[in-house]
DNA sequence: CCGGATCCGTATAGATACTG
DNA sequence: CAGTATCTATACGGATCCGG
C-alpha cells in the first residue's frame, strides 16, 4: 500500500466492507451482478414485462434461470411481481423504486461497455496475437 | 411493449445489443461482473497491488479464482501485469486507463449498494416474514 | 397455452495441495 | 511468492411435468 493512496481521495474511504466475506453487500452484489440479474434489471428499466417477454428479450436465458433470478431480485426488494389469477396465467414484473435506482447504475455500466466496445476489442487484439 | 417506451428517453436507445447472445459486450460484461472481477477492479482502484495483496484484501477468494480473474481482465485490456524477474517472484497488477474507467462504473454500483444497504435489508425483511 | 417446479446430465466455479 | 494440477461442489441448461 505504499504508493497506493496518494491519489484516489474518496474512493478508498468507506470501502473495505464489501471485501469481507461476511458483509451483506456481497450477497446483494452477487445477485445484482449475476449473469442474468444484470440483464433482467436493464430489461426492466424499459418498463413492465411479462415472464415470456423477458425470456424472449434476454437472449439465451433458460426458463429455470430466469425464474430463479427474478425470485432473487424480488426477495432483495428490487422487483415487484404481480400475478393475475387468470387462465392462462399472466404475471407482470417491474422495478421497485429501489430497483430503478440500482438499475440505473447497472445501466451506466453496460452503457459504458457498449460505448467503448471498439476500444476494448482493440486492446484485446494486442494481446491475442 | 405497450406502456413501456412512454418515458425512458435515451435508455431504450442503443440498447438491444447486449441482450443478444452473440454480442461481444456480453462476454466483457460477464468478465467484469463476475463474482471476483467486480472486487478485483474495485480493489485496484486504490492503486497497484501484488498478487498476495489482492488475495488478502479480497476476502474469500481462492488462488485459482484470483489468477483466473486477473488473466481474464488482463486479456480484456483492463489490467496491466508486470512481472519482475526476481526470486522470490514479484508481480504487480494495476488498472489500465480503460480499466480505471470501467472500475469507476463498478465502484459507483458498489457504492450505491453500500449506501442503500439499510433500505435494502428493510425491503428484504418485509418478504422474509 | 403460460408460468413455473422438478429432475438429471454436464460445464464451470471453487478449495486444496503441489511446483518453480 | 505467484501460479498450476487435481479433485469436488454447485450453477446452469434442457427436458418434462403440472396447475390453472
Amino acid at each position: 500500500m505504499p504508493q497506493a493512496n496518494t491519489r484516489m481521495s474518496k474512493i478508498a474511504q468507506r470501502r473495505g466492507e464489501v471485501f469481507s466475506t461476511a458483509c451483506p453487500s456481497r450477497e446483494i452484489l452477487n445477485h445484482v451482478t449475476s449473469r442474468w440479474g444484470v440483464l433482467v434489471l436493464v430489461a426492466l428499466m424499459e418498463g413492465t414485462h411479462r415472464f415470456s417477454d423477458l425470456r424472449r428479450k434476454i437472449g439465451g436465458v433458460s426458463e429455470k434461470m430466469l425464474a430463479q433470478t427474478l425470485q432473487q431480485l424480488e426477495k432483495d426488494g428490487f422487483i415487484d411481481r404481480i400475478a393475475y389469477p387468470v387462465v392462462p396465467p399472466h404475471v407482470e414484473y417491474s422495478l421497485t423504486p429501489l430497483g430503478t435506482e440500482i438499475g440505473a447504475q447497472v445501466d451506466a455500466l453496460i452503457d459504458w461497455i457498449e460505448s467503448n466496445l471498439p476500444k476494448i476489442m482493440k486492446a484485446q487484439q494486442k494481446r491475442a496475437a
